[in-house]
DNA sequence: TTAATATATGAACAGTTATTCATATATTGA
DNA sequence: TCAATATATGAATAACTGTTCATATATTAA
């Protein structure tokens, strides 16, 4: 690969791409927006709260896997801003960041034609 | 963690998000295409094929990173269903698979408030 | 204060993944 | 057919990630 004589238009389109390219930064951060909903275990939770706020020890009931486990995906997807949580005694309730999560969620397999 | 004397609002929560589980095959699926997504260099191979179709060189040229390493993320994109090719003499021209992904991408970057 | 419950967390390990390097395949022009 | 160009790919390595195990913290009830 030395140069590529292809045509005109294309070569157009990499000068737009390379001028229109996100930052390293603004990538990133979409990047780990999706990252955080790529692992099932992470995206079962999300499905979980889509019924309302739970604790975690129903979180765990409804996902399954240890208390361990799930609390360490509960700190990632909290660390994203995905979800968010409230003490009430002595439990931790957890619940959807805001309406935004359960949008894209839900845009996506329905664009994707997943029937969740 | 024995039982959970929690509210019983919480409890019927987790029941019906234990109802309305997805099955673990769904789940992987809706998974693996965020994952596709959720990688840097992946995603600016999306962003740059906004601007329309492109041969790998360009490609390379668009989003940087050596031949090689655009062509293996290439191939899980192809993999992923998310881009096509097609071959005009020499050169792969790739572009989104459909409308679909880059409505996605928009809708995930609008609603998160990501100025992309 | 002590015991029990609920949740979080650090370290270690296993599995996964992105990149690099070398090389292979395919197309074109001479 | 041969050389050059464009792209793909297998293997190896390094980095990352999810889970487990043991343990720590925080709250409540006794």
């Amino acid at each position: 690969m030395t140069t590529c004589d292809h045509e005109e238009l294309h070569h157009l389109a990499a000068e737009a791409a390379k001028a229109n390219m996100p930052g390293e930064e603004d990538v990133g951060r979409v990047a780990s927006v999706f990252k955080a909903i790529s692992e099932p275990s992470r995206l079962k939770i999300l499905f979980a709260l889509r019924q309302g706020e739970m604790c975690v020890f129903h979180i765990v009931e409804a996902v399954g896997g240890t208390q361990s486990a799930v609390s360490h995906q509960l700190r990632i997807l909290r660390d994203a801003r995905m979800i968010k949580a409230r003490r009430d005694g002595q439990n931790i309730v957890y619940s959807l960041a805001d309406e935004h999560v359960l949008a894209v969620l839900e845009l996506t397999c329905a664009h994707l034609n997943c029937k969740i």
